[in-house]
DNA sequence: TTCGGTCTAGGGTACTGTGG
DNA sequence: CCACAGTACCCTAGACCGAA
């Protein structure tokens, strides 16, 4: 299902802001649109990296997270009050979010469930994900702060039981957005080990996360 | 002794970026 | 455009170790 979009532009945009290029899409530039497609491919790919596929393709979420790009250059408003960087972000993440839950909300159909550090925490609530409480997203809000604690307790209580030191370290690495490579080098492993001990992690996420909710 | 968990290692596929 | 290298991801086999 992947659609390949050209991205052969007839003149050089790479110097232009975001923003300005976001106006020119609105008066009708297809290059300035193929331009900042070209320029957050590699963002939405990173932002969908973090999801573990049950049964369906990787190239899905890519998929979920370019509309959200698209709804992004589409709805921005350039109030000064946030960059187009963090508005598309926001939209990339929750195209991608809603996408999942719209496919866990059919709890008997094992093979459409994502499973995902970015797969909601819990069914009855709010955008939270495994991936936000595990990775120290950033709240301000003292009441949410609160829960937010709680929820990373319990979870990383969890991981305490569920991973050995070598798995924890290389997961805790990965979620700041680590490569492989580097990964290897802080922990003084071979980039082998490094892989070995992230398949393993993902394998007792999706067990911990199927046993919980289905 | 058996079993389950951890870890290493080999090998395969897919994707991306780069250089000719 | 194509070949190639690098990287990420996945699967499998086997060694090792501790608990039952």
């Amino acid at each position: 299902m992947a659609m390949e979009i050209p991205v052969t532009l007839e003149r050089d945009l790479s110097d232009i802001p975001d923003e300005l290029l976001v106006e020119c899409v609105r008066i009708g530039d297809d290059d300035a649109l193929l331009s900042l497609i070209h320029r957050y491919k590699s963002f939405v790919r990173g932002k969908a990296r973090s999801y573990f596929l049950i049964g369906a393709d990787r190239e899905d979420i890519v998929q979920e997270g370019m509309i959200g790009l698209y709804k992004a250059i589409r709805d921005f408003r350039d109030d000064k009050l946030s960059s187009f960087k963090a508005f598309a972000e926001l939209c990339v993440t929750r195209q991608i979010i809603t996408a999942i839950k719209t496919a866990t909300r059919q709890k008997h159909v094992p093979l459409n469930s994502y499973i995902s550090l970015d797969k909601p925490i819990y069914e009855e609530d709010s955008d939270r994900t495994l991936m936000d409480v595990i990775g120290g997203a950033r709240v301000t809000d003292p009441e949410e702060l609160f829960i937010h604690q709680e929820e990373f307790s319990a979870i990383e209580g969890k991981m305490a039981e569920l991973l050995s030191g070598l798995e924890r370290d290389v997961l805790m690495l990965y979620l700041d957005g680590r490569s492989y490579q580097e990964i290897a080098e802080d922990l003084q492993r071979h980039v082998k080990s490094i892989d070995n001990a992230l398949q393993r992690v993902k394998r007792k996420l999706e067990k911990y996360l199927e046993d919980r909710f289905l």
